[in-house]
DNA sequence: GTCTATATCTGGATAGAC
DNA sequence: GTCTATCCAGATATAGAC
């Protein structure tokens, strides 16, 4: 994927300001951190980081595809567990999570840039969760009389609820949540459990 | 509930800002409601309304809080159709929901006002949900074999995720998902249909 | 392209008079 | 308790040097 010619260069600086943002949200939350903050941490003055996003939000937006980007390579192709681990390496990166939560806030406004980030991040995202049961409808592991896309969004809403409120309270077993779940729904055990 | 002596006539004030408020909040939504535009709503200027607040956001979660003891009594005793009652009440007042989500982004931060309010409302909102489980447990209407804090968390979290996503997406239809969950999950056809 | 510097705007917070 | 007036922080925009 690397670039040559024109704004090859920009690209590339693009790519180290959001790793290097990324990682700054990850480690001090979303709340401290400030553009001005990101900015000294890429070694650019405000303005300057500006110049590559146009603004603090669609900074932000951009940090949140960055980091769908790297999941999606870490995760690699898509099994049962899945689930269980995204929560799993969620926990780690509390500050994305806060970032998400924010953006997932601010996207109810239609001009917000964070609006389409979130309606594709939910297309995309049941539409894989869907496949992947459907795999799994397949061998029996899950019942054929459920429906994917209804399992999916459930999913995925209940997995966003229960990121939210463990925030706020990190005593909250997430994994567990949605482990139990899981079983109820399919009538199934857990995969890998 | 009406106070006689010295500070009545303050609380009375305070009840009254708070409605208006709510009502204007619910109307015109949270990202475009200021305080200065709360403040004129209610006749009074914007420090005039911090007066009785102290901040913002402490005037938010005070909004939340009127929300919910308005909403008990609306709701009246427990029963099974709450869940969906309080739902579709919801989608009436989008700017509500607005609110409630970015107070509950806000909510990470165990300073922020919203921190305390948030974790009372879970610890009461699963309580009374687990509650009303577990009287229907007694009559069979819900399965003996379930943990009622297990299914009002995974519910609770649910609805949360559900309503953030309907903010993007108006065209989720929340009440189908959280019925198919919840035949899915009892086993049994939910109350009332 | 990227910097420094500055101007402007908005919204929230605060001080002190009445 | 309420107002007016002021202040301050943060975001954005722009000018112009390098």
């Amino acid at each position: 994927m690397a670039k040559r010619g024109p704004y090859g260069k920009g690209i590339e600086r693009r790519e180290r300001i959001l790793e290097a943002a990324l990682h700054t949200i990850a480690e001090r939350g979303f709340l401290a951190t400030s553009v001005a903050e990101l900015a000294e941490a890429v070694g650019l003055s405000q303005s300057g980081l500006l110049h590559y996003f146009g603004s603090k939000e669609e900074l932000f937006v951009a940090v949140l595809r960055k980091r769908d980007e790297i999941g999606a390579l870490e995760l690699g192709e898509p099994t049962p567990e899945v689930l269980v681990r995204v929560v799993r390496r969620n926990t780690q990166v509390p500050g994305l999570i806060e970032l998400f939560t924010h953006m997932q806030a601010a996207a109810a406004d239609p001009h917000h840039p964070a609006h389409e980030y979130m309606r594709e991040h939910y297309e995309r995202g049941v539409a894989r969760f869907a496949e992947l049961l459907r795999g799994m409808q397949k061998t029996g592991a899950v019942p054929a009389d459920i429906d994917p896309e209804v399992m999916a969004t459930a999913f995925m809403a209940l997995s966003d609820g229960l990121q939210s409120r463990w925030l706020i309270d990190p005593s909250l077993d997430m994994e567990y949540y949605l482990q139990r779940c899981w079983t109820q729904f399919t009538g199934q055990q857990f995969p890998g459990t």
